[in-house]
DNA sequence: TACACTAATAACCAATCAGTCATTAATTTC
DNA sequence: GAAATTAATGACTGATTGGTTATTAGTGTA
């Protein structure tokens, strides 16, 4: 077609010539689609505005990614899994209470996954695992699986060193997780259609959100509740 | 088609006739509607399929819904709003301390919606809520505003009668309203691909959840945290 | 029994979209 | 600078599905 390879040039003002970039094109059409992903969902974001937004043919991107479910793994990929070396390490050699380690925890995470496009993929993948059975397992394996142990060796750190009370592992690490999963949530979903009164300001909500949580763990005199009916 | 008509019967044993009722066609269609919106979410669930389950053709849900999506709102209004006036006026009359009353409003909440279908619904609008502005505006004014209300009025007794710590109200709801969304959310997507070793029993997870929410907002020796930093 | 009314049907339509493949053209090699 | 290689394209396919409508058949009435 003559006249749509004008068009395009035309609004490119120059250039648009087919440039060959092997390199360059999984992690433009990676961005791309963690964009598209995030705004509209996985069933709802098209291929092909995928690739339109990657400045790609369609076919160009079934080149580099053999299905739109496999390109949604690379994004995950990309975005989160990985991440956890790092801050694995970096949690090794934390220094300080038990409860500093795990304010700090929850707040790099805010800033570092919580806060950005990467937290539309937790959405996401709470949205989407019913409907897509291996995305999730791939999921709980490669992101869920090891947060859950990064949170609980905080949690048994806090234990071990007579910080925090003993408490069951399995929901201890819920206790945690909850708040970030929420978060990530409500971000992406009702809290735009919050009235002003009832907006949620992240950084607030994580700190007020840590303060229950370490009155709840942490040693001490713990009110006694008023009633345990 | 006689053949089709010849298999239906077939298939039914008998009858399978052209029913006309034009009372109950509404109620079976908004059962069926929840049960796949709910199990494969909106955009996944077939209009088709829905009609089917409910006994009719594609064509006869149409007459009774203009779209799928009004479909869907009229799912969301059948099985949620509604329920908080009585919700409301026994929590209004409830004797006792501001501890059990949380305590009783959240499993009441859980046996009454989070272990129904209804529960499916608040993960919907989660899922869905940006796809759908005027369905998540919908759900805000129907349901959050009232929910929060609700969570609100136990807090200020609390504080009132000199059980609860003044805190700050807004982040006070959300602290309530944290541990219902995310069992709400987890039970219909990761929470079933979770291994056996840290799968939740949500009456357990609720119970550890509202144990530390108490500690953290129950008035006595606070354990101090160990930092502040 | 005949007639009017309308609930219910199902074939049909138009649009959508993941994935394919024959063709085109940028780049490298000799 | 010509041939070989392969990145990139976009028209096409086949399957799907939301929504429409002409037709069919229950139901109530006289």
């Amino acid at each position: 077609m003559v006249f749509s390879k004008l068009l395009c040039n035309a609004q490119d003002g120059l250039q648009a010539k087919r440039e060959r970039r092997k390199e360059a094109r999984p992690g433009e059409l990676l961005d791309a689609a963690l964009t598209l992903f995030v705004d509209k969902g996985f069933a709802a974001t098209r291929v092909e505005e995928v690739a339109k937004l990657a400045g790609v043919s369609k076919g160009t991107l079934f080149l580099y990614f053999s299905s739109k479910e496999e390109l949604f793994k690379a994004v995950v990929r990309a975005n989160i899994t990985g991440r956890f070396a790092e801050w694995n390490e970096e949690l090794e050699n934390f220094e300080g209470s038990t409860a500093d380690m795990l304010r700090y925890a929850l707040t790099t995470w805010w800033q570092r996954l919580g806060s950005t496009q990467a937290s539309g993929i937790i959405k996401l993948m709470m949205s989407e695992a019913h409907n897509f059975p291996d995305l999730a397992t791939f999921y709980q394996q490669e992101v869920m699986q090891p947060g859950n142990q990064l949170i609980q060796r905080i949690l048994q750190r806090g234990m071990d060193r007579g910080e925090f009370r003993a408490i069951n592992m399995k929901y201890g690490v819920y206790i945690v997780l909850t708040p970030m999963l929420f978060l990530a949530m409500w971000k992406h979903s009702m809290g735009a259609y919050s009235p002003e009164s009832t907006r949620l300001v992240p950084e607030e909500y994580l700190a007020t959100q840590i303060d229950i949580i370490l009155r709840g763990l942490c040693l001490g005199d713990a009110p006694t509740p008023l009633s345990s009916t």
